[in-house]
DNA sequence: AGGTGTTGTGTACGGCGTACACATTCGCGT
DNA sequence: ACGCGAATGTGTACGCCGTACACAACACCT
């Protein structure tokens, strides 16, 4: 009998490379996925890994393609300005729930099939509401935006304080007569990551691009 | 006569080396900002930085700061909604030529003393517009979360193409009766980064925030 | 002149992404 | 059944990165 330890072949595929990733970068954060950490998981040197995916910036544009199509994307039945409000959410969503994925998400645009097939849907909602092909690109150039930012920007990163002092000491430092900042830096914080926070910029922002031209 | 070449002292300064860092980074982009490169520029041995600095991350928040306050401040005869539209749109134009400091901004929260100034002048600006304090907060987080987010995802950035073949031609493999996207597809690249696209969403976004409750 | 604190130096460590040559193993046509 | 080419995993190595730590040069004050 042959004694030679036979190691299962082609265990490595696209998929289980990016499956083991997208859990690494969940559980360990951005820094925390790393071509050696994330081979040494799959029980595979890191060479290996460059078999199924070009470079990292591959495997990390893998990952934007999975989070994009965990976006539910609302069936036609779906009223076409509802359909627009769950979009947007799901996005926010999903940006606010894998920050790890953030700084990749900011160094590439939309791409992926998952983004194409959600802008079909809302590009479809928007025409149904009315507006010209052109003014529905606008519009959902300007909801996206508003809709990743809002991820981006609550989602939670490093909240080391910065500065000195309670917040409005700092503020009464820089303006003496800075009352309002300093009254109204109580309630930032908390409130920053809330559904209404997010439902009153966006519905503001439908409310707008669907009204007058 | 002492023969030991003088090296005159205490050239470095943090100013010095924020300044160097801006340059730097402005003119090889986000990667292009090492400590080592920056250091060499400044004709310095690397660890000689962390003197005027302390971490990269210490640099970067320096930097940010800088990005902010080079947003001009309306002064305060310019009437209210004026203000807020020129700090957001002073926002957008900072991040966006400035791309090679995305990646930090989007790790860090407003932070910095010129943030708070710019938070100072426009909670005052909602508040003359007759919302109260805690509206103005919430308003304030929306309007700066739109002009980040467009200052972030317009700014240029990898511009790959991304998919084989055009991107009608994918549209149509993905969803065979996705004529809208096709058609709108020739839109959005030229147009993404316009001032009237930016401004439709944010007059759209203000209008709502403003009016009726 | 000497002591003290500040500022720049030198060396070194551990991590990263990945190029390149090599070994193994699978699948196919004969 | 077999052999050969393509596909897949391995090993080694290179050049970057941030920065910890011990040391040297110097400025300033007494």
């Amino acid at each position: 009998m042959s004694s030679a330890p036979r190691k299962p072949r082609t265990t490595l595929t696209r998929e289980r490379v990016l499956d083991e990733a997208w859990e690494l970068i969940r559980a360990e954060g951005t820094d925390g996925l790393s071509m050696r950490a994330l081979s040494q998981r799959l029980g595979v040197v890191p060479m290996a890994l460059y078999r199924h995916v070009h470079d990292k910036d591959d495997l990390l544009d893998g990952l934007l393609d999975r989070l994009t199509a965990r976006v539910p994307i609302p069936g036609p039945r779906v009223a076409p300005r509802t359909a627009v409000e769950r979009v947007a959410r799901g996005i926010r969503d999903e940006v606010v729930d894998n920050p790890a994925l953030v700084p990749a998400l900011v160094l590439r645009p939309s791409l992926g099939p998952s983004a194409y097939r959600m802008g079909e849907r809302v590009l479809g909602a928007f025409v149904q509401l009315g507006l010209t092909v052109d003014d529905a690109t606008r519009a959902w150039n300007a909801v996206s935006i508003y809709a990743l930012g809002f991820g981006v920007f609550a989602a939670p990163r490093r909240v080391d304080g910065g500065f000195p002092g309670s917040l409005g000491a700092f503020a009464e430092r820089v303006t003496p007569e800075a009352d309002t900042l300093a009254a109204a830096s109580e309630v930032d914080r908390t409130e920053w990551v809330s559904d209404a926070q997010f439902d009153l910029g966006l519905r503001a922002l439908l409310d707008g691009l669907l009204t007058a031209r």
